[in-house]
DNA sequence: CTGAAAGCGCTTACAG
DNA sequence: CTGAAAGCGCTTACAG
C-alpha cells in the first residue's frame, strides 16, 4: 500500500534524447526523422543509428513545438450551429466530405459548437489563436460585424452562407434551380395547390428556394395564394411545429395536394403531424424534403428530396480552405482561387414514394386533437 | 495590375508586441492578460494600459505556444472507425455528448476517423504526438497489440470497448440486461419465435445482448432454434443484407412473429427490405431496435428501441479522460477515477409502434424479387 | 509591484 | 557531411 510508488514516465521522447542516444546533435536527428529535403545531408550509416533510436525511445515530433516553428498547426476548424442541442444529420453529410477530404491532406479538425452565430461571433474569432490554420463555417448566419472582426492571418470559407462578404469564400450550390424543377416536376404531374414549408428567410439559401418555387407557379400561371408559404426551424420540431399550426389555421378549408419542403428534417415533422391526422402520403398528399440526408431514406413511405452533394461540397470546402492557406501570402488569392475552383455545385431531383399523382377527390383538413 | 501589392499583416501580436505597445514587459502583460494567480501583483494602472494596448492589438494567446510550455494542448481526441464511409448516427449522438461537455471545460475535440481497428493502430497510436491530451475510443476493437503501444503519456478512454484493457476505463451500458428485459416483453405480448439480428461477434456488447435474448428465452423455456441469430454489420446495408438472405434461405417457411436487432440501423435496412415484401409492420411482425438514435423516430412506423444514454455517455467519457489528464501522475489514478465515477449506464425500453401483439394467423414467406 | 533569464521541443539559417 | 546558435510565443521560477 503506501509504499514507494514508481512514477510513470509522462514525458515523451524529444529530438535532443534521440541524438544523445544516437551521439549525434539533436539537430541531426531532426533532419534524418523529418524528412526535409535535405535528408542526404546525413550519412547513411549515421541515419541508421538515429532512426534505430528513434524507434528504441519510441520518439514522436511534439505538434505543438512545431505548430510555433511553422506557424502551421495541420488543424482546419469547423464551425457549426447546434439547434435543439443536437448536431443534425445535414452536418454529418457534409462533415463526413470535410473529414475525409482533410484526412487526405493529412489535416486535423477540430468542431465547434455555437448555440449562436451572432451572439457566439466573439467565441468564433476567439479560436483563431493558433490552434487552427483555416475555418469552414457551416451554415453561417454572417452579420455585418463579422466582416471587421474576422482575423486576417486565419482564412475562412463557408458553406450554405447567408451572405456574401469579401474575403470569405462560400461554397454552395444550385438551390433555386433545384426548387424549381421540383415544383415543376409537380405542377406536371398535375398538382395546383402545394404548400411550402421552409426555413427562416434571413438564409440566402432558403430565398432562393422560394424564388424557385414561386417562378415555377408564376411560369405555369398558377396565381399566387396567401400563407402557402411558411417559414419555420430547419428542424423536425420546425416542421412539426409549422405543419400542425397549418393545418389548425385552415381547418375546414381543402388540403393542398402537395407540400415542398425547406429541408428533410421538416419534411419529417410534417409527416408525423400528417400521419397523426389520418392522411395518407401520397395517396392524400405528395411530400419532399431537401438535401436527401440520411433522414428521407429512413421515412416510410421513403422521402422524394432534392439532393444536394452535401460531402462532395464539404470536400470542396476544406480542399479551397488549405489551397488559400498555402498560399496566404498573396493578396489576390481569394480571387484566384474562386476562379480556379467549383464553388457552386449542381443538385438533382431524387424521386422516392412520397410523391405521386395528385389524389381525385376531395380531402377537407380534420380537426387535430394532440 | 502588376504593381507593388500590399502584403496582408498575417502576423498575430504576442506578448511581446502588447507590452512594448503598454511601455511594460511581455511578462507583465502575461499575467495580466492570462489571469494567473498572482494576477494582483499588477498595478491598477499598469493593468488598464495593458488590457488597452491587448485590445487595440487584437491580442490572442498563441495556443500553440502555450502547449509547449504547459504540455497541455486543451483538446482532446475522439477516434472512430468509418463504415461504409460514413459517420452514424450511432456516433453522432455520443459525439453530441461529448462536445457539449468538452464545450463545459473549455476543451476542443478532434476527430479521427478510422478505417479499421487493427490495420489503423499505428495511426492512432501516432496522434499521441502532443496534439491531444488524451484520447476517447469509441465503439473500438482493441487486439492485443494495443495493450504494448499505446503510448503512457496520452490517457485513453473507451466507449463500447470491445475487451477490457488495463489502463483503458471503459465506458458502457446494462446491454444484456436491456436485452433480456426487451425479449421478455416481447414473449409477455405472445410472441414465441423472435429473429435477433445483430452485429459481429467480436464486439463483447454484441455478445452480451444476444446473451441478453437467449437468457430471456431460456427463462421461457422457448426452445432454442437453428439460424435464429444472425450476425451482420451494424449499419443499414448489414440489416438489409441479413434480412433478405434470411427470408431468402427460409421461404415458404412461417415467417416469425417478431425482430430484436442489434441496433437501430440494422433494424432499418430490416425494414426496407420487409417493406418490399410486402410484410407490414406490426400487423405481420414486430421488430425493434437498440440505441434509440435518430432513425428511430423517423421511420414510420417509428421504432421501438432500447435505449442507451448514449449523449449521457459520451459526456461521461470525457469527464473522465480529463480527471485522468488532470492526474497523470498519480499512478493508482485509474483504480480510484474507476471508483469515484459512473462507468456503467442503465438502459430504459422504448415504446413505440414497431411492436405490437403478435399476429394471429399463419404467414408464409413470400419468394422476394429484387 | 515589476523585469531579465531560462526553457518548453522544434526548425532554420549560418558556420565549419 | 555535421553542429552550435538563435528564435517561434509563452510561462515559470528567481531577483530586485
Amino acid at each position: 500500500m503506501g509504499n514507494t510508488k514508481k512514477k510513470r514516465t509522462s514525458r515523451a521522447a524529444t529530438l535532443a534524447d534521440v541524438g544523445r542516444e544516437a551521439g549525434v546533435s539533436a539537430m541531426a536527428a531532426s533532419s534524418v526523422l523529418n524528412r526535409t529535403k535535405s535528408s542526404s545531408r546525413i550519412s547513411q550509416e549515421t541515419r541508421e543509428r538515429i532512426l534505430e533510436a528513434a524507434r528504441m525511445l519510441n520518439y514522436r515530433p511534439n505538434v505543438a513545438a512545431r505548430a510555433l516553428q511553422n506557424r502551421r498547426m495541420n488543424n482546419i476548424g469547423v464551425a457549426v450551429m447546434v439547434d435543439y442541442n443536437e448536431l443534425n444529420p445535414y452536418f454529418l453529410e457534409v462533415f463526413n466530405g470535410i473529414v475525409e477530404a482533410a484526412d487526405k491532406h493529412d489535416q486535423n479538425t477540430t468542431v465547434f459548437t455555437l448555440k449562436d452565430w451572432t451572439n457566439d461571433l466573439n467565441r468564433l474569432i476567439g479560436f483563431c489563436d493558433g490552434r487552427i490554420d483555416g475555418m469552414i463555417m457551416v451554415g453561417p448566419l454572417i452579420t455585418p460585424e463579422f466582416e471587421q472582426l474576422v482575423p486576417l492571418h486565419t482564412p475562412f470559407v463557408s458553406l450554405h452562407s447567408n451572405s456574401a462578404v469579401s474575403n470569405v469564400i462560400n461554397i454552395e450550390s444550385f438551390e433555386g434551380t433545384g426548387s424549381y424543377e421540383m415544383t415543376r416536376y409537380l405542377l406536371d404531374l398535375g398538382h395546383k395547390r402545394i404548400l411550402n414549408v421552409t426555413g427562416h428567410k434571413e438564409f440566402v439559401g432558403i430565398q432562393r428556394r422560394v424564388q424557385g418555387h414561386l417562378q415555377a407557379l408564376e411560369d405555369a400561371q398558377i396565381p399566387h395564394e396567401e400563407d402557402l408559404v411558411v417559414y419555420t426551424e430547419l428542424s423536425i420540431p420546425g416542421g412539426h411545429k409549422a405543419m400542425s399550426g397549418w393545418l389548425k389555421r385552415h381547418r375546414g378549408e381543402e388540403l393542398p395536394e402537395a407540400i415542398v419542403c425547406g429541408n428533410d428534417s421538416i419534411a419529417i415533422g410534417c409527416m408525423e403531424v400528417l400521419a397523426k391526422a389520418g392522411i395518407r402520403i401520397p395517396q392524400d398528399i405528395s411530400i419532399c424534403g431537401f438535401d436527401d440526408s440520411i433522414g428521407a431514406r429512413t421515412t416510410v413511405p421513403q422521402l422524394s428530396s432534392i439532393r444536394q452533394p452535401l460531402r462532395q461540397m464539404g470536400a470542396q470546402a476544406l480542399e479551397v480552405l488549405l489551397q488559400r492557406i498555402n498560399t496566404m501570402e498573396a493578396p489576390d488569392s481569394v480571387e484566384q482561387i474562386s476562379k480556379a475552383n467549383k464553388l457552386c455545385f449542381d443538385i438533382e431531383l431524387v424521386h422516392r414514394a412520397s410523391v405521386s399523382k395528385p389524389r381525385t377527390t376531395s380531402l377537407i383538413i380534420p380537426a387535430l386533437n394532440d
